[in-house]
DNA sequence: ATGCTCGGACCGTCAATTGC
DNA sequence: CAATTGACGGTCCGAGCATC
């Protein structure tokens, strides 16, 4: 509120007042700048989704002819109690290098009744050769000394894209190839092979990052809300509510064009971007991402995922009905025009078979809201012995 | 051209955890 | 007990539609 005036562009983030610290950085990503929200809205802005300032009435009501229901929404009270996992590992001081190589380096336990397939079991993971074993069968995931983590068995987490991968994945047909319900070696993501893991230190606790420790009922229902932080990073926070097939899927249902970014974020490792297509996200349009694939590692937990949606823009309606309904995500159930809804419940409950005995893969076929119809694929290893709550036999 | 809806990107806050 | 950081409870941008 002083000099600056005219910006050639009025934007929400245009206020140069409010640039962010920038650092001695200068060509890391072109910055925004933030955007200043009111601390309440009124009920009618707020009911609006639009911006709304700290008058009453508000400006945007005076010019909506609103002025006398123009107050302040209720807020209330943070809750108080609410269990965190673990925090990350504070800055120490440098050895970054040092961790590393102790990864690299560390030995690792064969574990898990797919562990005693073909891989030598006290090889590190990174530095395997990259054509052995998919990931999933064989030893896969550091196991963390006992003194090290006895109470904090899910200490990391990491990301990695695998978009390098890209030429040999198959789009299934509408319906899907039998072998991805029957053959649990087969898996669409790699063929044979797995991808190089990063070697780079983990930096995200996620003591609850597993899907798993929410399992207490495989029926399709409407997942709880507390699904929503498990999975968020500044490029994903996952809906409310969902309905959609799929339990495991951590990235699912948020948008597929962020999930780069978000792997990004969890391994802090630039991803490359060689097969990748542009977001359509607003914020990130000229960024280029891959909307189809993540691979990630949450604690003693590893998963691979890709989407393999066909363009389906007759499917469009489906989201804004949904959208109209209730404040729901989209797909899944037989109303939002799944086809397969019968063929999907079962096979996903084939797979929550399969992951109560340590690994699966999850194939489902539905819609995917604005990205279209097609075959979403899960695959996931556990390397812990028990869930909350119960033992995995 | 104009208005409305609403998913989810973004924000500010503040208490649970951690490291001392 | 201060610093750090998880995650809650929001605000509101802007694409997609609907209507004029
Ligand atoms: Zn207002
Ligand atoms: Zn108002």
């Amino acid at each position: 509120m002083d000099s600056r005036e005219q910006s050639p562009i009025e934007t929400p983030y245009s206020g140069s007042e409010n640039q962010p610290p920038s650092d001695d950085e200068p060509d890391v990503m072109p910055q925004r700048s933030k955007r200043i929200q009111v601390k309440n809205a009124c009920v009618n802005c707020q009911r609006a989704c639009k911006k709304c300032d700290n008058n009453r009435p508000c400006n945007r009501c005076i010019k909506q002819g609103l002025s006398n229901s123009c107050e302040d929404s209720k807020r209330k009270p943070r809750q108080r109690g609410i269990k965190r996992g673990p925090y990350k590992k504070r800055k120490k001081k440098k050895d970054n290098e040092q961790i590393v190589s102790s990864i690299k380096t560390r030995n690792y336990i064969r574990k898990g009744r797919r562990a005693d397939r073909k891989t030598d079991s006290t090889q590190s993971p990174l530095s395997r050769d990259s054509n052995t074993l998919a990931p999933g069968y064989g030893q896969f995931s550091p196991q963390f000394s006992p003194e090290q983590n006895a109470d904090n068995p899910y200490c990391w987490s990491r990301t990695t894209d695998i978009s390098q991968e890209r030429r040999i994945f198959r789009m299934p047909p509408i319906g899907g190839f039998e072998e991805d319900y029957n053959d649990s070696s087969y898996n669409p993501l790699f063929g044979s092979h797995s991808p190089e893991l990063s070697s780079i230190e983990p930096e995200h606790s996620q003591a609850q990052a597993s899907p798993l420790n929410m399992l207490s009922d495989v029926a399709l229902t409407e997942k709880p809300n507390s699904y929503k932080n498990l999975y968020s990073t500044p490029f994903c926070t996952p809906p409310l509510t969902n309905y959609r097939l799929g339990y495991f899927q951590s990235n699912l249902h948020i948008p597929l064009s962020n999930a780069r970014f978000d792997a990004e974020y969890r391994s802090s490792v630039p991803i490359p971007s060689a097969t990748v297509e542009k977001s359509t996200q607003p914020d990130y349009q000229n960024s280029l991402v891959d909307p189809t694939v993540t691979c990630r590692e949450h604690g003693q937990m590893s998963s691979y995922s890709s989407d393999m949606m066909y363009e389906q823009p007759e499917k469009k309606h489906i989201r804004r009905l949904s959208q109209l309904l209730d404040k729901t995500h989209i797909s899944g159930r037989p109303e939002d025009g799944n086809d397969n809804f019968a063929e999907n419940v079962e096979a996903f409950q084939n797979d929550i078979a399969a992951v109560r005995q340590n690994t699966h893969i999850t194939s489902n076929y539905g819609n995917n809201g604005i990205y279209g119809y097609g075959h979403h694929t899960e695959t996931q290893l556990d390397h812990r012995n028990s869930l909350s709550g119960y033992e995995i036999s």
